[in-house]
DNA sequence: TATGAATGAGTGTTCATTCAT
DNA sequence: CATGAATGAACACTCATTCAT
């Protein structure tokens, strides 16, 4: 691993424990083991490293769901997969899904340049569900339902359950499974 | 309104608008119009005024929930006033919800006293949903779900619901409106 | 006793504890049971608090070693008696004396109006047991030494002494009597 | 010399002349000609800085008297010895002494770490000073004295010289030396 | 590529002082 | 005489960023 490789990976997991504000360079080149120059050296600054962080972890995040979707073997197998891989990847230690908390657009982000280029990075993962949705209704395993809304309720339990688990200490333990069925009962009955 | 009330509204507004990093005392100071001596002097510091700006607006919303709820017929009444309601009031522009955001322990705050104190302050709003749910499960209105898991999965809803309708460019116009629908049927399908 | 002179009474004693800096208005304030504005409104200000503290004290200590060195039988005794009654003065507890130590020319005052005004209060010591000195030499009971400079070293002993007893760990227990005795040694053998 | 030592003596200077709290950060930064983000970099925050100053000067005194008292004939002599480089030490100017009288544990520093550190590093002084009058005690150069007392005396004397001669308009011009003899008669009329 | 000393604008906070009541 | 809300300059300290090595 060169040491460019070592900062990312220390701000990905520094931004997501911290936050963007909470995280300094010297934190990160502390956690790294190499100068505080080097941030700037290689991800010009802040700014664009913390952005860095987070095109790394989103970029795994959809590569995982479109590896899922694509073994489903109807639209609402799609979406459930999708929302069933989404859950898992948030609490996989090695993926550091903590930073997307911070920096996705349902974060609390400031306006400015750093946003517009995650909302343009993140609405991949919408588009993606919206196209599970609508195989679903195309091939009749879900019912007659708006696409885009659909896919937005679904994806707005899949937001609310992450942050419930990882960040509040109001989860039950089954809480994933929950939002599952949830999600399950909720598409058959339409 | 006495100048101890104005910082208070200027600080709901900005800690909602920048977050808690992105307000200054400055900037509080000057929508305020008064000096920024005056924060500290009748607030504290920061994160007393943070909270206070959170606990206002929590204080509000949990008092509007239970206005709503003893209005239900029955249990999965209340659920559905809840929800409904919890939604109205994130739009509401006189409430300033977008601070609760920024502060429940939904968001990103670093661990502290604050977040403790915003724990404790929040729990009334999960709890007065399980009565909610409890209400319905016992009087046949909701069928047989588990209770808890039942309430923090609406939740997770709500939560994602209004993130993703205040802070990112993603949510359909009639978002609010699904995600009631999907709540309803999915309750209802149990 | 008027609330003008529970302010003083507290000021004496924080200033005593705390130092000029390390002292506050709204400490004295709380201490005194008084509103702040109260202290600008009879002392007039900070320094002028400091040094009506001051004086106040340094006033009871000119008085408390005239009235005694008045009792001397003779020069040395006169002397003597000075330099017991002064060390007496330093640890009764109801006189305050740490004020002194913060404000005398001996103390590390920044200078200013406030420090002349010190200097000028506080030289009735020295000059008072330079008359004990002189006193000495005139009636034999003290050999013939430089008057002003002896009467200086004497209060050297005790400047020191007082210091010693009051501000650090390095005190043994018989200080005081050692000092004493010190004094009287030296003054004989000159 | 580095920035770090420029800053350095800047902050013995500047400490030195307007005691602690009179001296700011900005004040140092402008004597020493370098920014003020520099004082932090370098040293931590102020507490830390003024002890490196305030140690930085002990550790020469400690220096200067253990050279000296070595070159002593015998036990009296070396508590002579010390006694006059003492002086000598307090009104070099190369050696920034006044810093010290702010910060030894004579001075009147609030309590806390820094106090226990200053303390700890000043106890040297008074230690050597005690095995320079039990050496005068063992080889009979000094009559039989309590060792510990006594050299808490001689060490009285000094700190009142220094403060009556460096911050008091007291002071005769030979007090030096007047205090000079009036250890040497004290010690030896014991 | 890599370092870390150096910068300086910006921050939260303190506090003596004023003043309307 | 007495209050305490209100002021704003001053403070220590932080930190992203630059740059000579």
């Amino acid at each position: 691993m060169t040491k460019k490789d070592t900062v990312l990976k220390a701000a990905k997991e520094l931004f997501g424990e911290l936050g963007y504000s909470g995280t300094t360079f010297k934190k990160i080149a502390d956690r790294a083991g190499v100068a505080v120059g080097l941030l700037s050296h290689h991800y010009g600054n802040k700014e664009k490293l913390f952005r860095a962080a987070g095109f790394d972890v989103a970029e795994r995040l959809t590569q995982a769901l479109q590896d899922e979707v694509v073994q489903a073997e109807n639209g609402f197998d799609a979406v459930y997969r999708f929302a069933r891989r989404y859950l898992e990847f948030s609490v996989d230690p090695d993926e550091d899904f903590l930073v997307l908390i911070r920096c996705s657009p349902y974060s609390d982000l400031k306006t400015g340049e750093d946003r517009d280029a995650m909302v343009h990075k993140f609405v991949q993962i919408p588009v993606l569900l919206e196209n599970c949705v609508a195989r679903g209704v195309r091939d009749g395993s879900i019912p007659s339902v708006p696409v885009s809304e659909t896919a937005s309720v679904v994806l707005c339990n899949l937001v609310g359950a992450v942050r419930t688990n990882l960040l509040t200490p109001y989860s039950p333990p089954s809480l994933y499974k929950e939002i599952l069925n949830f999600i399950s009962r909720a598409l058959k009955a339409a």
